[in-house]
DNA sequence: ACCTCAATATGAGATATCTCCTATTATTAT
DNA sequence: ATAATAATAGGAGATATCTCATATTGAGGT
């Protein structure tokens, strides 16, 4: 992890300065600077207090929940303008996520023992901050219940749909198997059946969408 | 659905109603009124808009997400003091959930088109709604990472847990079969389970606990 | 260049869970 | 009260998904 001064970094980013301008009062970003962290570094960790309230700025990150037993659930990808670490600034009990960059990631990153009392007198703030909420809930929420309410290859199909650039998927299979939400054998087995449905192509590593209608109805449709 | 002059409700229910006072600005509560809802009865409905923000008083119901396929799945029980149809506040989209009452429900109801503006300038209640917010994107969010990381009669052993009065645990079995989140049949079967285990005794319609330690320890390992 | 660890691949067998069917009881509505 | 509907109950068979074992390939570090 690197810090930076915010100001040298609103020197060559304008735009996102700006931005971040609009969200944060001018007292809070006093106290701000800039974070970056490098791929697979742990932005924030299970059962560490939470010290700073992060806006993502650049890159991509995944939030992990850390069960009792042991166990990890990828449960959202996170990118530019998501928050994280906000529900410490509402007085959540225990960190319980694990948040990793999943390449190199820019944060602006706000103390939380300076600035709590001061964004939450922000009407602004918390309007936007209640809208983030509310959108974070409902996002969660189609994620299970996609989950609890479809089978693993409708998931997948779905899943695929998302992430596709140019009809082609490519993406670590120990990632998808985690996020989709089953295991890293039963993941192959359903990309070889789809192989054979004709819906994917295999080439090296990576996978190509031939039948897209076909997928899109799988995604959605329990047959 | 019967709606009361929130006055004469005020008479009634003193307590109540000075909570309420805590939570509202003044002159959105004068264009509030209390709404009463009998048991199963639908307090929002999939697919229509939604035109109050509603605060349960007493009572319980239970929110369904309906999704594409037809399906409806039970994702949160609510009971004193939580919200209905809240996101409405912040603009979100389509509203996907049905809310049901289990019992007969008092509801006090903020018509949204009039209060909207107001609920958005009050620091207290912004505050107040962003904690609510947050807490129930946790709670979902644990309500289902439940759901994934852990095997049906895990889940069932915790809800059982959750619900169980004085040892005795009586519910409809499909209601408890949408949330703990599997088939009737399968629950059956594991309820038979946990009765050849020595965890629960039946009685009538009514399953009494008799191995408590046990069943908590089923609900919170994997084993 | 070599070693190590993570990611990819696949087989075989176990089981958690589902679907469909059919009765028997409660509850609710007419 | 009687019909209609919802809830409880369990059988039989299918399958979605998991666990464990093992081999190959790729990438990062020293």
């Amino acid at each position: 992890m690197k810090k930076i001064n915010l100001k040298d970094y609103a020197e060559n980013f304008v735009d996102i300065y700006n931005d971040i301008q609009e969200t944060f009062p001018k007292a809070v970003l006093h106290q701000a600077f800039i974070c970056k962290f490098s791929s697979n570094e742990y932005i924030v960790r299970f059962d560490e207090d939470i010290q700073y309230l992060f806006l993502l700025l650049d890159g991509r990150a995944k939030i992990y929940i850390v069960h009792e037993n042991g166990k990890r659930a990828l449960i959202q990808f996170l990118k530019k303008d998501e928050f994280i670490g906000e529900l410490s600034l509402i007085e959540m009990e225990k960190n319980i996520k694990d948040v990793v960059a999943i390449n190199d990631c820019a944060c602006l990153a706000v103390p939380l023992v300076s600035s709590k009392e001061h964004l939450l007198n922000d009407n602004l703030f918390l309007h936007n901050f209640s809208k983030y909420l509310g959108d974070k809930l409902l996002k969660r929420t189609d994620h299970y219940t996609d989950m609890q309410d479809y089978e693993f290859k409708n998931r997948l199909a779905k899943y695929i749909l998302q992430i596709e650039h140019d009809e082609c998927f490519q993406k670590k299979h120990t990632e998808t198997a985690e996020y989709v939400g089953g295991s890293y054998r039963h993941l192959l087995y359903t990309l070889n059946q789809f192989h054979e449905d004709g819906l994917l192509e295999k080439k090296g590593r990576k996978y190509f969408i031939i039948n897209k209608e076909k997928l899109e109805r799988l995604s959605s449709k329990k047959d």
